[in-house]
DNA sequence: AAAATATATTGAAATTTTTAAATGTATAAA
DNA sequence: TTTATACATTTAAAAATTTCAATATATTTT
């Protein structure tokens, strides 16, 4: 993993809302409604949607459509490979 | 620790200069020259000297004077709890 | 096929971050 | 104690990010 990606995983993991949104997204079983995260963070829901796609261009999450709501997943390879990165520093 | 002080790290993470100025301090046994550092980033002395402010603010890394330069130090207690919360997410 | 519902994209304003010139402060050397 | 050297701070401009209204697209329901 290039210091590049390093700066882009860091940056998505750089903002509360979007740390917000991954811990709502472990405790629905990375199922997100949006209007309910937008209650939930008194966001509009473009911004959701924005911070999402931030997430997913990280490479930290994979997205998927079921039905008509999204489901995530976390993209364990990329988040364990953002540890030994940083660790190894 | 709190999200804020994940969201706080992440954005200290979240530069490639600082990244870089991280693995120039881990080479270089905490040791850092401005001037080298300048060089090696190519950027102006007050850039660099911000950006190891953020890292100092974010609680990364410990910052002691020596003589007329300066030495650093990872804080380990603050990596080992970032790693830690993020796992834990 | 039309209406309803859910998320994505565009465009623009507000905010934050990054950068560096100018200047200040502290230490070391002559 | 003057001069040189090294880092910090202030200030201001440039760049990037965040936010949301408006609009578009996709899916489900009726």
């Amino acid at each position: 993993m290039e210091l590049k990606q390093i700066e882009k995983i860091s940056k998505a993991l750089s903002d509360i809302n979007r740390l917000k949104i991954l811990q709502y997204m472990q405790k629905n079983q990375g199922k997100v409604e949006c209007t309910h995260a937008c209650d939930l963070l008194d966001l509009a829901q473009p911004s959701i949607s924005h911070h999402i796609k931030k997430l997913v261009e990280s490479g930290l999450i994979n997205q998927h459509k079921i039905g008509r709501n999204y489901h995530y997943s976390l993209n364990h390879e990329v988040w364990d490979n953002y540890m030994l990165r940083l660790k190894n520093l």
